[in-house]
DNA sequence: GTGATGTCGTCTGTTGACAGTTAGTTGCCA
DNA sequence: TGGCAACTAACTGTCAACAGACGACATCAC
């Protein structure tokens, strides 16, 4: 419960590091999609794009590396983190994990402002839904699921929720797209919204469980095969260089 | 578990990279306990030890920093982290979740090898309870939840996990010892078994999560006082400087 | 004597340059 | 003409040095 709305966070003008900085910097760029999966980071190029060392960049890389949002193969530089279906599903397995034990512990702990806040998102989500913006159901769908997480209580289960979240974020925004059953989406949210309203958490996690499931049917799309890395699972033997 | 007798697994003889070697290093260090929680890591005192540069040893500690191993504060260094009790129960649920996952994903997959290994492992579990043997108990009950989660088949799973247990099993090593119940633990890890052998995921997860269960006894124990930092939870309001 | 203020030392943050390796390319030979 | 090999170029990994910031101590004023 350290911010609540919109806290005065600057720890103190402009004293963040720059590596801090450049960190922030490059995360903003690549969820906002602005740089594509696969694109690659040359450390010269974008150290003098952003007019400072390639020190600090380094590690910023590594930072962002450590967050799974840019893979480093020593030798060969970093390149903007591009899953594989496999991984994909796996990150989205852990990810419905971490929401459930997310809705459980927040069920207890809900404030009014926040039950009428996820009313509100709900809410938000029909309206975007019939009028189509996809976009802006993304967001509020995003929205609602982490104000759950927030409200859990557990800042490292934030923390580790935010960053599965970010990972596969970008792709699920171009994704939703591809979804057509955004009306039932709709339909669980409130599902479970009743079911935190009652104060029935093992309800709740379970209508979670269900809603989230993996969306395999967007995986298979064949509009989203650009997304991802062309899956190198050739376990043949023999080919060690 | 990447170094057994003599795998291929290094990349070729010695082409690691500096940062990757001491990263190695110092993360053992810190998991055998050589380097307790709250130790500071100065830079060139650690870079004058190990005989390199501070760059790479930087990279190394941004790295553990992002594992959670140490904490790095800008302009005051870094030191081998210490958590709170909170944090400790935080990480503690984050973990339960991901075993209750792994568990779910595992049965349904379970090799023969694998489930006698697990029979295996409860047996020497049985055996160095009743010698007395807390630490050969341990490493026992640490591989065998280990296993549990390399059976589920998500490396995503599989890494986030191990980055906990990591971060509490050096607390929990010691712990162990002020821990009575050690019986129970047993008994309740042959309950999981036979439901993993009956092929019941659900009901295995259930046990699981009821087993796993936060040991609070041992946080609000004095003994492990020295474990923790002095949770300076001191949300006193007025203190905006 | 207590408080604030200025100075000093030590550490981190950052920079630029050097060295080793890798990948791509060109040339040569079969 | 195809394949192998050496060469070249560009990049990353590493190092040593510079500059700025923070904490501690001493000094000074009240």
């Amino acid at each position: 419960m350290t911010e609540h709305t919109e806290e005065v966070t600057p720890p103190r003008l402009e004293n963040r590091t720059l590596r801090e900085q450049v960190c922030a910097h490059l995360r903003e760029e690549i969820l906002s999609s602005r740089l594509a999966p696969g694109t690659e980071l040359s450390e010269v190029a974008v150290a003098k794009t952003l007019g400072i060392s390639r020190g600090p960049l380094r590690e910023a890389l590594g930072q962002l590396a450590a967050e799974g949002l840019v893979t480093i193969t020593p030798r060969r530089g970093a390149v903007v983190t591009k899953f594989t279906r496999q991984e994909f599903i796996e990150a989205y397995q852990v990810r419905e994990a971490l929401e459930v034990l997310a809705i459980k512990l927040a069920v207890p702990r809900l404030t009014d402002a926040q039950r009428s806040r996820l009313h509100a998102l709900a809410d938000a989500m029909v309206e975007h839904a019939e009028q189509g913006d996809t976009r802006a159901f993304f967001e509020s769908n995003k929205e609602f699921h982490r104000l759950l997480v927030v409200a859990a209580g557990n800042e490292r289960l934030r923390e580790m929720h935010e960053q599965l979240a970010n990972q596969m974020g970008r792709l699920l925004a171009k994704s939703l797209e591809l979804r057509g059953s955004i009306d039932q989406s709709v339909a669980e949210h409130h599902a479970i919204l009743e079911a935190i309203d009652a104060g029935d958490a093992r309800r709740a996690a379970r209508l979670l469980e269900e809603h989230i499931e993996v969306p395999y049917r967007v995986l298979d799309s064949p509009e989203a095969d650009e997304l991802f890395d062309p899956t190198p699972e050739t376990p043949l033997s023999g080919e060690d260089k």
